[in-house]
DNA sequence: ACACCTATATCACTTTATGATATATTCCCA
DNA sequence: TGGGAATATATCATAAAGTGATATAGGTGT
């Protein structure tokens, strides 16, 4: 896939959980829980992600943050990516269900 | 991200399109129209794709190929499998909308 | 004191994705 | 009628992404 700036689904996963300050291990555990422990992000993933996503201005370490905890957030131009790529994900899901659909017929 | 078989963005796509019976191009055609152009599967993702659907009987060979083209269709374990995935799909765009919009309160 | 949870980090490896390129067929129209 | 555009499949070599294993260290409770 590709052409424009879509989201990896782990990107899109941790970007979500970074609509609050949150910090790496907090992340894991978020995405672990509300998917009922099916998608587990790991440390390496992880920091290979946040990572990037620093590089690319799309998070940025927020205040309080201590030596311990490393505290992330979403910047205005990160928000406004993960925005983008959530319309593509919602066109996605449009084009499966409405072949499942007919596919029933 | 991992754990269960989640389908990649690219293979969600193919197997989206394959609820009907299409050929290798006018899967990448589809996607192309579909989206406005935004996402483009290129020949190569595409066939490397297909090749591992087709090992992990996902999809097969329809009937009504002939040398020239190729037609492919989902297995009932393709589509089961489609259908698992599309429901975690939604479940990650409720988890970063509800974000999103809890931010902006 | 020590076991356990929290927390971050990296290395080496595997898996995935893709640009470039090759090849052949069919369609259209000048 | 011949040649360019569109259709169609395929592969190689490389780049990008993801991850298991492992390391390190501060907290907390008993």
């Amino acid at each position: 896939m590709k052409k424009s700036e879509q989201l990896t689904d782990s990107m899109f996963y941790i970007m979500a959980a970074l609509t609050k300050p949150r910090h790496g291990y907090a992340i894991m555990s978020l995405i672990e829980e509300t998917t009922g422990g099916v998608i587990t992000i790991g440390p390496a993933s992880m920091y290979t992600i946040i990572k990037k996503l620093l590089t690319q201005e799309w998070i940025y370490l927020h205040d309080g943050s201590d030596s311990r905890r490393k505290t992330y957030l979403l910047t205005e131009k990160g928000r406004k990516a993960l925005e983008e790529d959530l319309k593509l994900r919602k066109q996605m899901i449009q084009l499966a269900e409405t072949g499942l659909k007919e596919a029933e017929e």
